[in-house]
DNA sequence: CTATTTGCAAACGATTTGCAAAACA
DNA sequence: TGTTTTGCAAATCGTTTGCAAATAG
């Protein structure tokens, strides 16, 4: 059973994991070690903002690889769960890596401008999200929240300052 | 500034708005009163949950359009905020039907399976709210927030059912 | 009469997919 | 060697747009 969270911290965001053990939790799930593989994960694992397929791309270096590709192997990552895929509202998926175990469920807080990501640890109050499906007779639930706001640079600046 | 709601519930949502009001509100938005746009608002007064476009097209009657009219209109009226846009997850945006003077701020509850849309009086704290974005200087906080799981009927339904 | 709105077809951007060649195990 | 993965190009899906014809006020 999924446990929502309360208020914690995210230290595993903060932890560079070794490219190593990533490709260990590769290895384990039966997939290859390929280069444009482990490409993508060091450009995750150098980022702590969620990133686009196309940011991934355009971030891999001598290992690059073809876009449809990026796509693939974010779709592949995440059913392993080395990567949680985050919808902050625009039409574009953006990816984090996973720790081992982490189920990556946190919150971010997105500049309306300039479009700054922030990490949040507020979480919506888990007996209320259990006592809202309780309510309506629905199990398994779970929710997604993004907050949106105007960050400080942003307030002031006159342009977007990217 | 925007209020964030605490606990409240959304009466407007219940009362059906004449057409007649919703086609003075065009007026008054120095809005011409055409066929597609009458049966647009039309078709979202007659529906609980939001709408798609695609959805929206498909319930025209015999005041039908082209679709790319129907997604013209969606644009206009949620400028003039006659409706307001939902983005449940999936890449397709929903509408419904929005009262004078509502800011339609609420959330959903969806079912993964039979995607059955249920409206929701919860919120996220707004002290809270208030406190996330003045902890990491941003002002003008908002959020979007909804929830999924498994309806009663799709607990023990094998197939969904639509 | 004149600005707005519509229909139609083409353009778009993100994402997916078919297929044969290339690469890991 | 045999299965997975890649590159490339084409396809898909939701949505937008250009433009000339239709229409509300």
């Amino acid at each position: 059973m999924k446990q929502p969270c309360g208020q914690h911290s995210h230290p595993h965001r903060l932890i560079q994991q070794p490219l190593t053990e990533l490709t260990e939790r590769l290895r384990q799930g039966a997939r290859k070690i390929t280069g444009p593989r482990q490409a993508i994960l060091d450009v995750l694992r150098r980022h702590q903002s969620p990133l686009s397929n196309k940011e991934i791309h355009a971030a891999l270096g001598k290992e690059s690889c073809d876009l449809a590709t990026v796509y693939r192997n974010l779709n592949t990552l995440e059913e392993m769960r080395l990567v949680r895929r985050f919808d902050l509202g625009d039409g574009v998926a953006r990816f984090e890596l996973l720790a081992e175990g982490d189920d990556g469920h946190h919150h971010h807080l997105v500049c309306r401008k300039c479009s700054l990501v922030v990490e949040i640890d507020e979480c919506f109050p888990a007996d209320i999200e259990a006592e809202i499906g309780r309510r309506h007779g629905f199990t398994q639930v779970s929710h997604r929240l993004e907050f949106f706001g105007l960050c400080s640079r942003c307030q002031v600046a006159p342009k977007p300052v990217v």
